[in-house]
DNA sequence: GCAAAAATGATGTACGTTAGTCATCAGTGA
DNA sequence: TCACTGATGACTAACGTACATCATTTTTGC
């Protein structure tokens, strides 16, 4: 009928409750043979630990603490924001969520944090990574000491974090690649693309990727060279429309990293016979006008509440010792044209 | 220090435990005053009851029924699968899902089977439906017995049901015509539109948002007489390439129903000069491949298993009585490339 | 065959809530 | 003042598990 307990467990097995709470929660004092006999009986009866249950009589509270960058960064606030948001309703599933901030692109200070976290008041972290051999070295004395770690948003490959959330971003890059290239099929010409900052990996990651595709598949395409917008919407303003100036045959923009006022400024200067097909990156309320005015034609985007869900249900997973279903935690590279926002 | 329980509550308000527990659960017997006084301290502690512990004692079953068409369309059964997949993960969740499929686009037959459920074994339904009187009616009377329901993927406006996840198709049309409006914006022609058969609701919806933008957004393209396919790959390849040897100005294509493999088949065997773009409806291991082989440039999905998740998630909040985030649970049109496929 | 050590059992309390029984008390109408 | 009703409190067992303590049994080493 319903669910197998461990009382059913001890009875099948011919032990008292003690033995299989003992087995159970392997403390000491088994004997080989008996364990086997009781893990016999739970096979059998298909036994599974009632979770809420347990969790309520050892009182268990999951902490969950998120590291992220400080600064004026759009998205890594918006990602903050959603944390916060999520903190509250956290509270019913008996998990408490920190939030600190690190300053950006500074992996001592990122490191500094994470050797700072304690397991006596951590059970996981999930944190924005920058990437360097400190914070490496950092995550695998996490490790050690027992508390779980996910990246989030940006990996730290080939490090011990056990997992990585967020989205592929030499996919990301393809995707704006297959766009525009279909977008600008008919009418060959040069692709322009707007860089924030070539020194951080996520950026070189998507111009890999667009590049990859925009030869492999749309040879017709040429790609100029990669304009430095430093993630400031003034001086990707006027940079890109000098370029566009400068060349008439920019069909296509592909801007990568912030600044996305800056790109729809220099854009919708020009005649609408002349306008580039433009794809950029984070759906936000300024891109998201900026589409429906036709101003931007695609907006490639990652689901940042969606993150911060999957990082706490695998961070609670990991803290259990359950299985996860990867594919279904996948976040994926999104496309939001005029027409499917939400 | 950690949340405050109804012993807190029994305290600040200066009543027994009994009192708490009636005011809780509302039994009868309290007077209103001592009511009032309880919900004053429930306030001034922020007290929420444990969901874990009540559930636990009540041995509460979240008992859920999903009602699909039975048949062979492919969505249907994938659906089915997803489903399926949910059940052995539910137990753990306390929540027990059963499946019941009934004759496609048959308003009585499922009407039927919604009348058949008992409140006694059903605390929540989730039903593909059908939309007629009948049905409404019937999920009218499931309410009134207490039974909570959602529609999944296909809605039924203005009836009792409480949510309605799933897609809306006339903004999957519309995306689709946003796509294939800009993969051929730099040579006007003609777009062919295959339907599966016009009766299903869906597809009159995707049909009318696909218009609807090309006639806005792209009136340099004209469109053909949509070819009903019937769902029949053969009939489709056979009708599609009939329309595509007859008129040389098809340059796109937007496919909204079944029959996948037909308009693959009648595609590809034009030259690639003369081969239109082309979109269809729903990511599966086949279509997944054409946009690998470029015979497809883009799918428009609906994420099943997501929806399952969703649907479940949100039976269980209504059996609860607990308030669901709407916005985060929301089902959105995906736009998938060969480029960003999971 | 004995003592020591190891393994197991028995039992109780707790987690936060539900749900029941029974006793008590205040207020009501007659 | 009596009997009655409605409101309230006190107490208990349960849900499935964790964890501690102490008693008892079995096994080991010699």
């Amino acid at each position: 009928m319903s669910r197998p307990t461990i009382h059913d467990v001890a009875r099948v097995a011919g032990v008292s409750l003690s033995t299989v709470d003992r087995v159970l929660n392997d403390r000491n004092g088994v004997r080989e043979s008996t364990q086997a006999r009781v893990a016999q009986a739970m096979l059998q009866l298909g036994y599974e630990r009632n979770l809420a249950a347990a969790n309520l009589s050892r009182r268990r509270l999951y902490r969950i603490r998120f590291i992220l960058p400080a600064g004026s960064n759009a998205f890594m606030r918006g990602l903050e924001a959603r944390v916060r948001d999520r903190m509250a309703t956290a509270a019913h599933e008996s998990t408490v969520i920190e939030v600190s901030t690190v300053p950006p692109f500074d992996a001592q200070a990122l490191a500094a944090e994470l050797r700072g976290l304690d397991a006596e008041e951590v059970d996981g972290v999930a944190v924005v990574a920058t990437d360097a051999t400190a914070v490496r070295i950092a995550v695998q004395d996490l490790r050690d000491r027992g508390i779980a770690v996910v990246t989030l948003v940006s990996d730290l490959p080939s490090s011990a974090r056990q997992h990585f959330i967020g989205i592929d971003n030499v996919q990301a890059g393809r995707t704006a690649a297959s766009l525009l290239g279909r977008f600008c099929r008919w009418r060959s010409g040069r692709m322009a693309l707007v860089a924030g900052s070539m020194l951080v990996r996520d950026h070189v990651e998507r111009r890999l990727g667009f590049e990859q595709v925009i030869r492999a598949e749309f040879s017709d395409q040429t790609l100029s060279t990669v304009i430095e917008g430093l993630d400031d919407q003034d001086i990707v303003a006027e940079r890109l429309a000098d370029a566009l100036a400068s060349d008439p045959d920019i069909v296509g923009v592909y801007s990568f990293g912030a600044g996305n006022r800056g790109v729809a400024r220099a854009v919708s200067d020009l005649s609408v016979e002349r306008r580039p097909s433009v794809v950029v990156h984070e759906l936000t309320t300024f891109s998201r006008d900026a589409l429906i005015d036709n101003v931007f034609d695609a907006v490639i985007h990652q689901d940042d509440a969606r993150e911060v869900e999957v990082a706490i249900r695998t961070l609670r997973a990991l803290a259990d010792g359950t299985p996860m279903d990867g594919a279904a935690e996948r976040i994926g590279v999104e496309v939001f044209l005029r027409d499917n926002l939400p």
